[in-house]
DNA sequence: TATATTTTAGTGGTCGGACCTCTGCAGCAC
DNA sequence: GTGCTGCAGAGGTCCGACCACTAAAATATA
């Protein structure tokens, strides 16, 4: 994959890497301290840190001042703001975002509809009471609605699926957070989810998907109202000019 | 987002971020050394080092040992190895890559149909021309195979997705290039990837996905069959029973 | 005894400043 | 011109000290 030789971050990293892939660290476990860690390896703090540091960014590690350093827990989740830097550097646009969201969790709900168990089914199922018994309580609703979007995401039995799912869907969520407070029509979508729901209950993975699309179309221009009058669907796209500056832009 | 006050890694990495969103930073743009750097923003050069390494990681920054430190240039990647790492973390199945990656190109296609402009139709073209003319040089052909698809990715129109399949093929890719050698039946290969630029060109969409969908079925069982014999894909999943080990692990 | 407060040990976070290694290029020898 | 050498500038590594946070033990208090 890499050098394993020089570069001591890469050294970190594969020796971790290698824990894992060998089971010897598994997600929770909590790796030595980074001093002990560092002697053992015969590299620096610093250095140690560096490839932890390249771990954490990945999502792999879980650093907690004061506490130790654990193997990432949880749901797999790549870098949390990784779309969202990565947006602000290639000026990624609202409707592309929207758009890749709505293609992945079609896809999702088609997926659940064919493999979800009784568990998933069944946590569906509570999301969407919650919702509809928070109708009146925007900031409370979007929490359900993540969570029944996440177990769909679980149900459709691919995690990798589901951990770009949740990476364009955190890029998102502040937005979402920001508008959530004069959402109106819950009542609508609490429905539209009940559809999907349904859709999956019954394994019509077809109908999972279209349902998904057409909640996902809607909340986009729910969105798109919100922010500014014009959405602009109309998509486009170049080549940037290659250019290479040879001196530090100004800061 | 996150807070910018304690914790120099954020601190340096909001700045940053800042400096991209008001365009004083653009791809291939370098920041200034290290030392002159950290002096400006009044934090050590370990701090720098730290936040830096964050964003590069994330794939936003490109360090290059004695020459400087660069904002990332070319298509938008995700941080390269991430999905390699998460995968060894969460024991990613091999079909579930495919999946995905089948999933995602797909889509990319069937948008790549309807806004695909001229000059992706002739990139494709040419590297159509260059498959069939290294059918018997599995290595060569590989790169071709994946420029072919690159370039779809960017005529979707979409560079989120395209970043997400970047994200996938390159996890995938070492395996890939392992069985090339091996390879046989290139020939039917770009067959498949000229009735797939065909469908584009003639913004057939669903032809395109439909093609793209069969072309990466068929690919995924060769490589199945060079692996190992049976290809699993019967899928399942289930919840991670929680646990909190408090000691760390042997290393 | 039960509870609130303080202390303390352990862990990650920051610092600065020395030295190493790599890269690109100017300048020199051929 | 061609090729080698040396140098300057950039990132990479290291050390050792100290700061900041957390959780749990020890102590004070009701």
């Amino acid at each position: 994959m890499a050098k394993s030789d020089t570069h001591m971050t890469m050294r970190v990293v594969n020796h971790i890497r290698t824990l894992i892939e060998t089971g010897d660290l598994q997600p929770g476990d909590r790796i030595p301290p980074e001093r002990e860690f560092a002697r053992r390896l015969r590299i620096s703090r610093a250095s140690l840190r560096t490839g932890i540091g390249y771990l954490a960014a990945m999502g792999v590690m879980d650093v907690r001042h004061g506490v130790g350093t654990f193997v990432a827990d949880g749901p797999p989740e790549l870098g949390k703001s990784s779309l969202s830097l990565l947006g602000a550097l290639h000026g990624f646009q609202s409707w592309q975002m929207f758009e890749a969201r709505r293609i992945l969790e079609s896809e999702l709900a088609a997926l659940a509809a064919e493999r979800g168990r009784e568990q998933h089914i069944s946590a569906m199922s509570e999301e969407i009471a919650e919702m509809y018994a928070t109708v009146n309580d925007p900031i409370e609703y979007l929490i359900h609605d993540v969570r029944f979007h996440r177990v769909i995401a679980q149900a459709s039995g691919n995690p990798i699926l589901a951990a770009l799912m949740e990476t364009i869907t955190s890029a998102l969520y502040d937005e979402r957070r920001k508008t959530a407070e004069r959402s109106r029509d819950l009542k609508e979508s609490a429905d539209l989810h009940r559809e999907i729901y349904r859709a999956i209950r019954s394994r019509n993975s077809r109908e999972a998907r279209a349902v998904m699309e057409r909640h996902l179309t809607a909340a986009q221009s729910a969105q798109d109202l919100e922010i500014s009058g014009g959405p602009p669907p109309p998509p486009e796209n170049g080549q940037a000019t290659k250019k290479a500056r040879r001196k530090p832009v100004a800061v």
